[in-house]
DNA sequence: GCGGACTGCTTACCT
DNA sequence: ACAGGTAAGCAGTCCGCG
């Protein structure tokens, strides 16, 4: 037994060989090779790279011998430091240089000190110790990673290609070609230098093709005492019993533990998936092993605080030395040795890719929901807990999580992976990175990567704040910190041949086109001064172009006046659609995020006045709009912050409005969407319009609510169907029969008990812990507490599926109800108010329709039909 | 001691 | 951990009521 263990370990330890040998002595020359990755080795104390050889499918590591040393900087002289306690006496202190860089909130080029170190830990950081920037009064560029900050010093982009030729790393030979940078160029030919090269710039990055990433996903199963306790990774007290590695080149292997009492099982397993029993863990393990060796990009599905770190632990607690595991177990995530590992959790669970990337597609951030969500198919269903099912159940069970992880990377024509090379490239963060943090941290990376290549001083927070002051507008909302869009009170009723019109991008085309910058906001020259944003005490920059204004300017038209057409193009191949299509939302999500930021306190370039004074200039656009849509004879009927919703337009009147827009404004004012009709009750942000197709937008209404009751959805659905069937205002009468008749059979099924108690359950998230709730009590908790009671664990993020019964407290966890206990008079209630919406719209009274319900089934029985 | 008016909390949505 | 604006339902509180 200790033998074959030994000739294990020696395996692996032959692994480790065979890579170490080819990192140092292949990397010196590569050719056409990704860099996805980049840290820092603490015993060797330099940056190293991780390159992606396409041909080979494997890792390759470069360690830096430029000599680059961390650093940050200090507004004093040598001398002057050089009296500091503690500084020059530092152990990790190194020595100063001389630099001269731009100060952007200045405006001026000012000398600083640069304060060179042996190791990034010296400057700042979590451990102990004293740190350099709180030794000096004053440090700038002391809080970035040192990995990136070698990355922006250098000028590297992940996710690019590069050559390695005799150990120095040059861009690879790729190029655009000349017709279609000339093509591109030519849509900005009133453009400047300065934008031009922004714009070729990013051309470069969009039309590098993107690789084929050879990968794997990784999923275990833990054997648990308790069916409800999820395994804790840390003390990784339970055996592992089965692991599934799914590769993306066809590998596929099941690896179970044998255990005393296990059935076989009969289920069918997948075909080309090899099934391996072992009889001991630490060879399992060691299989395992050899997988996170050989793959150089790993995905799992919450591997960073499960999977990952429970197979260190374990693998540490049955006696393999932790240098010979190949996983970094860290703070915030957890990493490879060799390879590197996406945590397909955390990508799904970024509200920006959620909302903008998915369309909200998926609402619960499970492996289950969103693979039902986006592929069609979610997890094995299992009645029983891990350790009383048979082998093949097992293995079906934890194969079919494997490959739903590595499927989610794959649809669409690996939609997932281009999405996050696209990404990399625009934020300059390794995939592991880009991966792992949100928008906020993607638009820094960019920015610090900007300034770095101007030779521009990265801003402190706290000079920002005190330059640029805090908020002068009133936010409707009490606890806000400025005030936001506007919104237009729609006009209620039916409007026939509503056309939408909007501002392409509103937000981004006002940094662009007035110039929004930290920098430039409030600049410091007195001749700025009368150059006023409208309804602010604000001024803005005449003289130099905002960082900002620049960078994101540049994206937003790349995406308005190329990508998004090019998307749809049907002249292309599908294959270039699709990958203008990636790229296309890719600057979305980006863009979308970029106004908000500067008004959230956790971004590095935090500066209230640029965000307000964005906003302003979007209320002043809207406004600006309805009035001139006015005077030219239009109805505004409805409109929220970038739209305008207008009754009956002539071609000629859009026409106009459009010219004025681009004229006056300065603005792209674009038909986005026509209705054959709408309807708008009082409520602003619920409206419901019918597209020439017959299909149906519906907007805010509690009908398509996702808490709402499937039989009210469903009622609600076929509604809009009859409405999406009304072409002309005469098609209406028959239409609102037919509504009647559905609300009406609504109202009747739910009084005669007829529904389905799951048809009847409501379905709200929790915000927070069971425990969180202190100042209020909200039903869904109510039912989350019952099922705590019976042994359920309940986390933040779970959908508590409950429904209202008679008596106190009224409301019941779908699973412990039963149909006998409905409170049907609070879902009649609940009825009448999601009709409501639009009953009043269409003059229709729900009372009334109840009303001849009544009557009806007294009077005449079913068949009875009122002609009004 | 009860019920209506009100405020505040919470979720889900829109842009 | 991008922003603010809106709707809705319920929980909890206050206040009048001789």
């Amino acid at each position: 037994m200790h033998t074959e263990k030994y000739d294990n370990l020696n395996t692996l330890k032959k692994t480790f060989e065979t890579i170490s040998t080819f990192d140092t002595a292949i990397a010196k020359n590569l050719f056409g090779a990704y860099l996805i990755s980049v840290g820092y080795n603490k015993e060797k104390k330099v940056a190293y790279l991780k390159f992606y050889e396409p041909k080979s499918k494997r890792i390759f590591f470069w360690y830096d011998e430029t000599g680059h040393n961390p650093y940050c900087l200090s507004d004093l002289k040598p001398d002057e430091l050089k009296q500091i306690d503690n500084l020059i006496t530092h152990p990790g202190f190194d020595h100063f240089e001389i630099v001269e860089k731009y100060d952007p909130l200045k405006d001026k080029f000012s000398k600083l000190t640069k304060i060179v170190t042996k190791d990034p830990a010296s400057i700042g950081g979590q451990g102990g110790g004293r740190h350099i920037r709180d030794i000096i009064p004053k440090a700038w560029e002391a809080n970035i990673r040192y990995y990136e900050s070698y990355m922006y010093d250098r000028g590297l982009i992940p996710c690019m290609p590069y050559d390695v030729k005799e150990g120095k790393i040059v861009k690879s030979g790729y190029r655009v070609s000349d017709e279609l940078l000339k093509e591109i160029n030519s849509l900005f030919k009133d453009e400047d230098r300065e934008f031009l090269d922004y714009i070729n710039q990013w051309i470069d990055l969009f039309e590098c093709p993107v690789p084929d990433f050879r990968r794997v996903a990784v999923d275990i199963e833990v054997s648990s005492p308790v069916r409800t306790r999820v395994p804790n990774p840390e003390t990784a007290s339970e055996p592992i019993v089965a692991i599934s590695l799914i590769g993306s080149d066809g590998f596929g292997k099941n690896l179970l533990l044998k255990r005393d009492g296990v059935k076989e099982g009969n289920e069918k397993l997948p075909e080309g998936v090899k099934v391996e029993y072992y009889d001991r863990e630490d060879e399992m393990l060691l299989e395992v092993f050899k997988t996170l060796l050989d793959y150089p990009i790993v995905l799992t599905f919450n591997g960073d605080d499960f999977d990952l770190p429970y197979i260190y632990h374990r693998a540490e607690k049955i006696g393999f030395p932790r240098e010979k595991i190949p996983i970094e177990v860290g703070r915030d995530a957890t990493l490879l040795k060799y390879g590197i590992h996406i945590d397909l959790y955390k990508f799904f669970f970024n509200r920006s890719m959620q909302i903008y990337a998915f369309s909200r597609k998926y609402t619960e951030v499970t492996l289950d929901a969103i693979s039902r969500a986006l592929l069609g198919t979610g997890k094995i269903k299992i009645e029983k807990p891990i350790s009383e099912l048979t082998y093949s159940e097992l293995a079906n069970y934890c194969i079919q999580d494997a490959t739903i992880t590595l499927d989610l990377t794959r649809f669409s024509d690996n939609l997932v992976m281009r999405l996050i090379t696209v990404l990399s490239r625009i934020s300059r963060l390794s995939m592991e990175d880009v991966t792992r943090q949100g928008v906020s941290g993607w638009i820094k990376s960019l920015m610090y990567f900007e300034h770095r290549k101007r030779n521009w001083l990265i801003p402190r927070l706290e000079d920002i704040l005190e330059i640029k002051g805090v908020t002068s507008t009133k936010a409707i909302i009490e606890g806000k910190k400025y005030r936001g869009a506007t919104v237009v009170k729609p006009s209620p009723g039916v409007h026939f041949n509503v056309a939408v019109l909007d501002f392409a991008s509103l937000y981004p085309s006002i940094i662009k086109r007035w110039n929004l910058s930290y920098e430039t906001v409030l600049c410091s020259h007195k001749e700025c001064k009368d150059n006023v944003i409208p309804e602010t005490p604000y001024w803005v920059c005449r003289k130099r172009k905002g960082i900002t204004s620049l960078v994101i300017g540049s994206l937003r038209d790349l995406r308005v006046k190329w990508y998004k057409l090019k998307s749809k193009d049907k002249n292309l191949s599908s294959a270039l659609r699709n990958w203008y299509d990636v790229i296309q939302c890719s600057l979305k999500v980006i863009l979308n995020a970029s106004y908000g930021v500067f008004g959230a306190e956790i971004f590095a370039f935090y500066c209230p006045p640029v965000a307000e004074s964005t906003a302003s200039i979007g209320r002043y656009l809207i406004n600006k709009t309805i009035e001139e849509a006015q005077k030219l004879g239009i109805e505004v009927v409805y409109g929220d912050t970038d739209s305008v919703f207008l009754e009956n337009p002539s071609a000629k009147q859009i026409d106009e409005l459009t010219k004025w827009s681009r004229e006056s404004l300065g603005m792209e004012l674009d038909v986005d969407k026509t209705y054959r009709y709408s309807v708008f009750s009082t409520r602003k942000k619920n409206y419901l319009g019918v597209y020439p197709d017959g299909s149906v937008d519906i907007k805010g209404l509690t009908g398509k609510k996702k808490n709402t009751p499937n039989f009210l959805q469903s009622a609600f659905i076929e509604m809009t169907k009859t409405l999406g069937e009304v072409k002309t205002p005469k098609d209406f009468e028959d239409a609102k029969e037919k509504i009647k008749r559905i609300v009406k059979e609504c109202y009747t099924k739910m009084k005669r008990g007829e529904y389905k108690l799951e048809d009847l359950a409501f379905n709200v998230t929790m915000g927070k812990s069971t425990e969180g709730y202190i100042k209020t009590t909200p039903q869904h908790v109510k039912a989350a507490r019952q099922l705590s009671e019976t042994g359920y664990d309940i986390k933040p993020g779970d959908i508590i599926s409950f429904v209202k019964v008679i008596g106190s407290p009224g409301v019941k966890p779908t699973q412990l109800a039963s149909s006998q206990e409905i409170d049907s008079e609070k879902y009649m209630n609940y009825i009448e108010s999601t009709f409501e919406q639009v009953l009043d719209a269409i003059g229709l009274d729900f009372n009334e329709i109840i009303g001849l319900t009544r009557l009806e089934s007294f009077l005449w029985g079913e068949n009875y039909t009122n002609k009004q």
